[in-house]
DNA sequence: CCGCAATTGTTGCATCTGCAAGCATCTTGT
DNA sequence: ACAAGATGCTTGCAGATGCAACAATTGCGG
């Protein structure tokens, strides 16, 4: 897979620096949450698609979420939420609610003893997050990196603009 | 789930700039995954691990690379990598040779019809890294970036510098 | 008001993955 | 040289997840 900087294809290459981005990225990440996944699993017997589930619940209106909205944040099908959400009853975090309005609808209410977990559980994520992150930048690259997704979730957020380049 | 630095808890809280940080750092790289998972799909029925264990594959001296090694650099188990190896075995593009030298070893190795698919499907791949990646970023940030996660590559992969705080 | 498409959720099935157990082989200490 | 432990790999089993099919409900156009 050498560079070298050919012209065989149409596709612009990508140079040292940014293959080196590309690939701490993903390495990078991939460390750091299996770090977080771990201290939670160990700490409190939560797993991060439980964890972020109930977060969710946690910040919304009501601490209740339509089934729908809630897979959708989480970006997972409706189907894995149904099962997520089974484990998390069985667990008596979360409760499940047929709606009055809408009788198709079901909302996915956290318990108290849901919050009373997560408010046990995220200091765990939250100092993982801390020492495996961002204990190791300085201000200025927390603002760069702030700044870095900004600015590519302005660009994927609306994919409509610009319609020239085929 | 508010802040309010309340001192309830030992454990240091995430301003607001950091938790932009770290949500947008999650959703940012959750979104361009998918993106770059389906491009590869559709256009060459090839899934992000099959892909990224050819490249490592396409990388290594003699294209060939010990079941255990590849593990170790694909972070996967043993178990999962010789289930990945057995499909790529029946599509043609790894083939099985016990070591001579080690004879519990089995190394992967990638064909020539394999290298001949990665080449194909390679472009998609670094065009989709650019297009979702890297046009939206500056110069400048690209510098940034890989900055960072040179920062973070350096205090994560040798934790055994300073012994002072526990 | 009726019927048909869209929306919401669940279940069956297939796939991917990890852990534990097992087997074969290598290495090391004595 | 031999036994015990370490290493490399595979297989059985379980858990998580997505897709397709299905059922129930809602909304909309005529």
């Amino acid at each position: 897979m050498k560079d070298e900087h050919s012209e065989r294809s149409e596709t612009a290459w990508l140079d040292a620096e940014e293959m080196a981005a590309w690939r701490g990225l993903v390495e990078t990440f991939a460390d750091l949450t299996a770090q977080l996944e771990g201290e939670l699993l160990a700490a409190h017997r939560i797993t991060m698609p439980e964890y972020a589930t109930m977060v969710r619940l946690s910040e919304a209106e009501g601490r209740r979420l339509r089934m729908c909205d809630l897979a959708m944040q989480l970006h997972v099908s409706a189907s894995g939420l149904t099962r997520r959400v089974e484990d998390l009853v069985r667990r008596g975090w979360v409760r499940r609610e047929p709606d009055v309005a809408d009788r198709r609808v079901i909302n996915a209410v956290l318990t108290d003893e849901g919050f009373a977990e997560l408010e046990r559980a995220a200091p765990t994520h939250v100092d993982g997050v801390r020492r495996h992150l961002f204990d190791h930048l300085s201000r200025t690259q927390v603002r760069q990196l702030g700044s870095i997704l900004r600015t590519l979730a302005a660009a994927t957020g609306s994919p409509e603009a610009g319609s020239s380049a085929r």
